[in-house]
DNA sequence: CTGAAAGCGCTTACAG
DNA sequence: CTGAAAGCGCTTACAG
């Protein structure tokens, strides 16, 4: 019933050390040989058997490198919990790692920690990149020296790489949009919109989504400001406190990146007597309590957990099985979250 | 670095085959030993090896019995997926299966199907149960008989079992009601609460979490109607029909359980001159072409594919690893949906 | 290019 | 109650 490596063996009359070899493309068989192999496996059913073939690899452990630009990023803690579950899954399984965080999408930095993880010999990176020509140039080197990249949570153009493991920013963006067009129910409303800045490019996707569905199906929300906080709270805060001051018209604000605290704190200290509605993306600390007191209506979520969970599970199976995603854009789910649903 | 049972049992001066007997709680140890043992290998830091313990066990073969209220139920197609990848990824480690699939929630033909895997000698169940007492009575023989039984996507009530997977429907139904009270914007609301039956749990708490939710918090929303479809489309169909001609006040519906297609099918007939909201549950095909046309709003989903593949999972590793889940009940997460993130 | 053999770490039937 | 040994299925260093 159950088709081994010693029964492709014998239907093939070599040893069991041909049909590894031929079966995994080892080099060194006999072209014609192989071939035959090949044909009487897939005739006989054959599958390789995962647990016997993880044991006998635990000779010739693997190292898994992970850089993420997470530091002083409340947003990455779900992030990291899932790489780290699956981390810990991958070490049942005879592979190792290393993990760096760096603070901010830097470039530099960024470059430095991937030579530092080649120094350690890995044999795949997972990585949340900063959208560069000299990154792009470090990842494509990566690549061509056979060590897999999967980028998570926000992707880099212009480089082939084994999987981006993230939400598609511009549906966020239209969802945002959406779910702000649900809530006007038909009435005019006023909105401001903040992002991180229009350098980054998922922001600038989002911003994008925001805008046009909003243009297309609810002409009654009007965009009244869009503005740039560089995910800083303080200058959030002065933004926001003069956006209520200059827009008394406001009646909604959409924090689309970070620094929702610094707005938020304006928020409350300013908005006395007219009920703002705030809608935010992601899920924080400050986000989760917020919505909890009702300060933020809904929030925007992207499945940050199976991110870091996702990427370093695709990477792992590819070093040990050879096997990739179906396809190299794995798309996270985005939904709406509300107090009840956090 | 690595520490595997060989060195545990020369730390302890025993055999290999004594350390496995007493870490993993064989009988036939003495119990002095088996303490000992189980010290030194905590203070060596012992884990043992999932690989090698899957290639082991492979002489003897466990099954997973599933049964799922299935039949002709859309709801399910994402259940059966995630099921079927568990069944699969559970196959690698030497798990068989049996999948019987019965229509309704018919508890005799459930029971029928629990004996039949019974003769079967499965190891383990998993099931979406009828919350009946016959139900109950059996599942706490098959416990008692050290057959762990995981529920999935509805809870039974009284049995202690492995797991439930599945989402909190009283929390369903509060974020339903946060949903539409966002869209109300404040305005009165004239709505219809249209359910499968008072007499199924899950459905029961939706309706209280729901009604409680608007009642507290929304009291611009009025519940004109709350009427029980059996989840048949006829029966839907015709409900909403006289509604429609009863209730010309009537600004929102919502679905909150089966017959979808035949509720929608009488608003499209009737409803021309008013813009009527609706608000469903789960995302079926129907739902998810009436989502993109724009004739549902929104829809509330409880990831029906992770059900399935959890629950198997979670089994699974029982019957592997013998480790049970954290909590014996595994919340999978509600959230709303639009026709850009489905 | 190919085979015989050792080994990955754990489990269990068998003997004592 | 305990130990020695075979075996799970695959991989690779070694010998030829």
């Amino acid at each position: 019933m159950k088709v081994t490596i010693r029964e492709v063996a014998e239907a093939a009359k070599v040893s069991r050390g041909t049909v590894d070899r031929a079966l995994n493309h080892r080099p060194g068989v006999n072209p014609q040989v192989a071939e035959r192999i090949i044909k009487i496996a897939d005739e006989l059913g054959y599958k390789p058997d995962m647990a016997a073939r993880t044991l006998a690899n635990k000779k010739y452990t693997k190292t898994i490198g992970v850089i993420l630009c997470s530091e002083g990023n409340p947003f990455f803690n779900d992030v990291i919990n899932g790489v780290n579950n699956a981390l810990e899954e991958m070490g049942h399984f005879g592979i190792q790692n290393i993990v760096k965080k760096i603070k901010g999408f830097d470039a530099d930095l960024l470059l430095e920690k991937m030579d530092e993880l080649l120094e350690e010999k890995i044999s795949g990176l997972v990585i949340t990149p900063v959208n560069s020509k000299s990154v792009a140039k470090k990842i494509r080197e990566l690549e061509d020296a056979n060590i897999p990249v999967v980028t998570i949570n926000t992707d880099i153009s212009s480089v082939r790489h084994l999987a981006y493991v993230g939400c598609d920013y511009i549906t966020s963006g239209c969802v945002a949009a959406e779910l702000l067009g649900m809530m006007s129910n038909g009435a005019e409303e006023h909105i401001a919109l903040i992002i991180g800045s229009r350098m980054v490019m998922a922001q600038e996707q989002r911003l994008r989504g925001i805008e046009e569905t909003l243009k297309s199906d609810y002409s009654n929300i009007i965009v009244d400001a869009v503005m740039e906080n560089d995910d800083d709270d303080q200058k959030c805060y002065e933004l926001v406190k003069n956006l209520l001051r200059e827009k008394p018209e406001l009646t909604t604000i959409c924090f689309a990146s970070a620094g929702v605290e610094g707005g938020i704190k304006a928020v409350c200290e300013t908005d006395c007597k007219r009920k703002l509605r705030i809608v935010t993306y992601d899920l924080t600390d400050v986000v989760r309590e917020n919505l909890r007191s009702g300060i933020v209506s809904a929030t925007i979520c992207q499945e940050p957990f199976r991110q870091g969970f996702l990427g370093v599970e695709i990477l792992g199976r590819y070093l040990l099985y050879g096997t990739r995603p179906e396809e190299s854009t794995v798309k996270t789910h985005i939904f709406i979250a509300t107090k009840y649903n956090i």
